[in-house]
DNA sequence: CTACGTCGTGTGGTCCTACCACACAAGATA
DNA sequence: TATCTTGTGTGGTAGGACCACACGACGTAG
């Protein structure tokens, strides 16, 4: 094993024994390597992983927000490792559509219907409503609003997968709405069913919602023209 | 931006730009701190970064397979992220089950009836006809099964994600196998269950094979019983 | 001419030391 | 009492040194 995994291994240990939990502040990169009987620099590049697996969190200076702190962030791993791979041409842009579409379904179908993200996404859509005519910020709202909704059911791993197929596909989508026939008709279009989303949900009927969800992308997709390019911004 | 950064985005760059491809060597530490105008500490750090996200390997030595390597190897990522975050108990092992039910079922109704997958699948299945009474042996094939059932979905995505949820809920699926009233029965049923989903998903039925998909992974949970505990091996 | 052993060279792996910027807290000062 | 200064611990970065490794080129013995 080479020596920076040392600090994962610790870090699972420590968490697994309940010595460590979300919150924790970690020893000092001194003294942990002091501890571990590694170098700094070796401390350094385990902690390096370990923050961009979204599991630790750095800060400067000194107080309660600073050194390293536990946190727990599955998105934000998901998030770079997506970026990278698509760019690296292993990973279709259409696979991520694919399965950010089947999550939807999923997510929609299963939704809690007192979760407190359906607020949000009831916010959300009134906000979008104020920016059906521009096409940045509503499309921003709408990437959120479908975020809100994969977390309403629940499940924490569906919920960050959501939240990186989004930022990954943010300027793939954004490129589609230039190929649109008319914008604010398509606009009016997205806001009536995402209405009808969301009360589908609120009313319990998963199934429905689901339909509707599926119809929803699919639908935009459709409209826009698919386009299997990389997202090569 | 912190400066370890620069080395993926650098990475990032060229590949975007095609200048550098799933094979290709990078330069070496010393060449890349010198023209990313950064120390070697800094390009270990982002290195360490890219290799935990399995977009690079790194390998010593000189000749071919030496030096740091493009790769592409999305399910590593997901791999240590999900140990790590279970361990934190921010990611509940309900939640990998319940991604890993999803993401099979949409597999087995979209996968393709000439996969190669498809082959390694039907050879696993004879293989465990030989290990039935060995659970652990029997149990690392059936997950090998599953995987080798989502990739034959053709989506990279999906099988990656597989991938990963299987090896961070493994240790849990063999404890509970000790759970099972008799374990000829159950591995005789599953057998029985993993023919007639491969046979399914050839004959071109996606609707059944989920169905019988659906079946087969909630009836193993049910008859072992539902266990929530971390897996805090 | 061939087969084997040696050595050079470039690779990542690890360590050490030094210095920097930062942010808070305690103390000194007006 | 309010403000400023200073101390201290944090991560961030840099540069240098040495190690183990693996291949390829070279030399040597057969």
């Amino acid at each position: 094993m080479r020596t920076h995994q040392t600090v994962s291994a610790w870090l699972e240990h420590e968490l697994a024994a309940g010595r460590l939990m979300i919150g924790s502040r970690l020893p000092g990169e001194r003294t942990m390597a002091e501890q571990l009987g590694i170098s700094r620099a070796s401390v350094r590049e385990g902690t390096r992983v370990l923050e961009a697996l979204g599991v630790v969190r750095a800060g400067v200076g000194s107080g309660p927000q600073s050194g390293t702190i536990v946190t727990g962030n599955p998105a934000l791993a998901l998030d770079s490792a997506l970026r990278l791979h698509v760019a690296s041409a292993h990973l279709p842009v259409r696979d991520i559509v694919e399965t950010r579409l089947l999550l939807e379904v999923w997510a929609a179908e299963h939704a809690s219907k007192d979760s407190p993200a359906l607020d949000r996404a009831a916010v959300l859509l009134d906000e979008m409503d104020g920016h059906d005519d521009a096409p940045a910020a509503f499309l921003e709202r709408d990437a959120l609003f479908h975020v809100a909704l994969a977390e309403a059911a629940g499940n924490v791993l569906v919920g960050a997968m959501m939240g990186s197929l989004r930022g990954s596909i943010a300027g793939y989508t954004q490129r589609l709405t230039t190929r649109l026939p008319a914008w604010d008709v398509t606009s009016g279009r997205l806001r009536r069913e995402h209405r009808a989303i969301l009360a589908a949900v609120v009313a319990g009927e998963g199934a429905r919602a689901a339909g509707l969800v599926r119809d929803h992308i699919e639908g935009f997709y459709l409209e826009a023209g698919i386009d299997d390019r990389p997202d090569a911004g």
